[in-house]
DNA sequence: GGGTCGGGCTAAATCGTTTTAGCATGCTAG
DNA sequence: CTAGCATGCTAAAACGATTTAGCCCGACCC
C-alpha cells in the first residue's frame, strides 16, 4: 500500500500538494471524521473505540502526513493558545530582554504570542489592543506600557505603575534596589549623592524614586534637590533611543558639575545615562571611582564592558518576562481564582569598578 | 432605541458581555448576515445594495460594537495575515535588532507574526516549523537560522548562508564590508593584520571570510595563518551568550600575543569579541590605537561607549529586518513572480577611536 | 399578458474542526 | 422471545465568518 515504510523517516511526505484534512484521513480509512477526531485527540469519548482501530487511525494519519488545522480548531474550541504582547518597541534593550523571557515560557507551554510595538503613542496602543482582540488572543502582557482603564482580557504588566483591576503587575522590588545601591554607597562613606530620575514616560520612574527617598531616610542620607535631575523624557523623533539616553547622561553629568554642590557619588536611573555621565565626569577631569562613584541600573550588556566597569543594580529581565508569562498562563488556567495584584522580583547589586570609597572632603 | 448617542464616543460599549457576531448585527437590523457581510467588507457585490441600507448597516455595526472574528474569517478566506519568524533567540542582540525592523514593517502592512526561538537546536527548529505551519502562517522569515532543504512556504532569510530554492537571502554586502574595513586599515599603514573568524554556527562566517580573503588580495595584503583565529563556536550551556563572546575575545587576544608574530591591527568578527580583545591587549600593556588598532563588526550599542570607542562596520539591523519583511510581503502578493535570490544591504564603516596610524616597526 | 430586466436582498454551502446525540448490531439475561 | 446493554461507530450541528447562486417583486416593453 504505502510506499513509505521501514525505519527511515519518509522525507517527502509533506511536500505532496495540498495539505491533508481530517476528512481525507477518514475517507482513506473508510471511517467517519468523528472517529478520526476522537482518536487523534485522545478524547475520553474514544474509549469506546477498540485499540486496534485507534492504531489504524494513527498509522494512517502519520502515513498521509495529517496535520490538524489550528485555525479551524481554534474556531470550534474557542481557544487560540495565543496571547498578545504590547510594548513600546523591540529594539529598546529593556523590552527585548523581557520579551526573551516571555518567549521561552510561552513556547514551552505550547502557546504563541503576537507582538505589537506602539512606540508610546496612546492611539496606536488602542488600535493594537483592538486588533489583538479581534485575533482572539486569550490574554495580554504589557511591557513598560502604562494603561488607564481595565482591560477586557486577563493581563499581566511588566513594569506597570498602576493598580488596575484584574491586571497583575510584575515589578522589580524598588525598595530593595534602592536599599542595595544606597547601602553600598553609604558603606563606602558616601553622604552626598546625586540622582538621575527617570523619564516621565517610563513606568518605573515614580516608584523607584519613592523607594530612593525612603531608603535615604532610613540610612540617614539627605537628598539635595540641587543634585537631583530628571531625564527629559521627550526623546527626539519620538523614538526610544539609547544614544539619546547616553547623551542625556552626558549633558546631565555636566549640569551636575555646574551646580557647584559637591557630591561624591551618582545613582543614575539606568545604565545608559550612567555611562553618559561617566563620560562627562571623566572629561571634566574627575576620576572614577576615585573622585566620584557611579551606580547604574539594569545591568545592560555594556555595563560590564565599560572602563571602569559599571557597578549597577541588575534587573533580571529574562526572569521577569518568564514570570509574567507564567502568571498569565496561570490566570488563563484558573479563570475564577483570585490573582495576586503584584509579583515582586528581587534585584541584585552587581559591584564592579565604578564605585569605591568616598574621598575625605567633598 | 440606543442609549449611546451624541458626539462623545460611547466608552463602555465593548465591555457589554459577549462579543457581537455578524449574525447579531443582522438580526438587529432585520437583514441577512449576507447583506451585512457584503456591506462591511465593501465587497464589489455590495453595489446592488442602496447607500441608505449600507449606512444603516454601518451605523448598527458601530453602535453594537461589532468586531469581525478574525479566526472565522481566516478559516473561510484561507488567509491569516500572519507570518512566522524563526530565530535562535531574542535576547541575542543581532536577532532583536532585526526583529524590530520586521515588526515595524509587518504591523504597518496589517500583518502579525509569530516568533519561535529554536536556540540553535535543529530538532526544535523542525518542531517549530511544524507548529507555525499548523497555525497557517503565510510565509516565513528566518533570522540567522541555517536550513538544509527547501521550505513549503514562501520565505526570506536574514543572514542565510545558502542558496535555497525559493528562499530570498537578505545579506550584508560582505565584499563591501571587508573592503571598507581593510582599506581603512591599509590607508593608516597597517600591513600585518590579525583576524578573528566567526563561530561555525554563525551563518555569516564563511562568506565574510571569503570576502576578507579577496579584499586582502586586492589591497595587496597578506594573511598570516598564525594571526587568524576561529572563535570556538560552542558556547557553554548551548546558549548564545554575549559574555562568552567577550571572554573568547579576551582569550584570543592573549593567544594572539603569544604567537609572537607581530601585528599592528585586528579585525574581529564582531564587536563583542573586539571588545574582549581590546581588554586583553590593554592589560598586556599595549595601547589602543597607538600600538594596535582594532576594528569590530555590527556596531552594537556598547561599541560607541567603549574607551577608546570602537571603530566598526555597522550592520543596519533594523533596516535588514524591514527589507526582509517587505520582500516577504511582496512575494505573498505576487505568488507567481520570480523573486530575487538575494537582497544586498550596504554596511557602513563607523570610524571611531580604536583605529589609528600604524607604528613604523611591528 | 407574457417576457425580460434590474434592484434588493437571502438561502445555503463552505472553510476544517469538535462534540452531542444516537443508530445499528449482537449478545446476554430473564 | 424480548428487553437491556454493551460495542463500535456515525450524522449532524455547531464555531463565525464569506461567497455563490438565486429568489421575489415590480416596472417596462411589445
Amino acid at each position: 500500500m504505502s510506499a513509505a515504510r521501514g525505519t527511515s523517516p519518509p522525507r517527502d511526505e509533506p511536500n505532496t500538494g495540498k495539505p491533508i484534512r481530517l476528512k481525507d484521513v477518514a475517507a482513506h480509512l473508510g471511517l467517519s471524521p468523528t472517529t478520526v477526531s476522537l482518536v487523534m485527540n485522545r478524547s475520553p469519548a474514544a474509549k469506546g473505540i477498540p485499540p486496534e482501530t485507534q492504531e489504524r487511525v494513527r498509522a494512517a494519519a502519520k502515513e498521509l502526513g495529517y496535520r490538524p488545522n489550528f485555525i479551524a480548531r481554534s474556531l470550534r474550541r474557542q481557544r487560540t493558545f495565543a496571547v498578545g504582547v504590547l510594548l513600546p518597541e523591540i529594539s529598546e534593550g529593556y523590552a527585548a530582554g523581557v520579551l526573551g523571557g516571555i518567549e521561552d515560557q510561552l513556547l514551552q507551554e505550547g502557546y504563541f504570542y503576537l507582538v505589537a510595538g506602539h512606540h508610546s503613542k496612546p492611539d496606536l496602543f488602542d488600535d493594537y489592543l483592538q486588533l489583538l482582540t479581534e485575533r482572539s488572543v486569550e490574554g495580554l502582557i504589557l511591557v513598560n506600557t502604562p494603561i488607564e482603564n481595565a482591560l477586557a482580557l486577563p493581563a499581566v504588566a511588566v513594569a506597570g505603575h498602576r493598580e488596575i483591576e484584574g491586571v497583575t503587575n510584575v515589578v522589580i522590588d524598588h525598595e530593595m534596589a534602592a536599599r542595595l545601591a544606597l547601602a553600598h554607597l553609604a558603606e563606602l562613606g558616601h553622604r552626598r549623592i546625586a540622582f538621575f530620575k527617570g523619564h516621565v514616560h517610563s513606568a518605573d520612574t515614580e516608584s523607584r524614586w519613592q523607594a530612593i527617598v525612603r531608603a535615604s531616610a532610613d540610612l540617614g542620607l539627605e537628598i539635595d534637590p540641587r543634585l537631583t535631575l530628571q531625564l527629559s523624557g521627550e526623546p527626539a523623533g519620538g523614538e526610544f533611543s539609547p544614544e539619546e539616553g547616553y547623551r542625556e547622561g552626558d549633558v546631565f553629568g555636566r549640569k551636575l558639575l555646574e551646580t557647584g554642590a559637591p557630591f561624591t557619588a551618582l545613582f543614575a536611573f539606568n545604565d545608559i545615562s550612567a555611562i553618559g555621565a561617566m563620560h562627562a565626569l571623566s572629561e571634566s577631569g574627575l576620576r572614577i571611582p576615585d573622585d566620584v562613584s557611579v551606580v547604574g541600573f539594569d545591568d545592560i550588556l555594556s555595563a560590564a564592558f565599560q572602563n571602569p566597569s559599571l557597578t549597577t543594580v541588575r534587573q533580571p529581565l529574562h526572569e521577569m518576562g518568564r514570570r509574567a508569562a507564567a502568571e498569565l498562563l496561570r490566570k488563563l488556567g484558573a479563570p475564577g481564582e483570585e490573582s495576586p495584584p503584584a509579583i515582586t522580583i528581587e534585584p541584585e547589586l552587581v559591584v564592579r569598578d565604578s564605585t569605591g570609597p568616598a574621598r575625605g572632603g567633598g
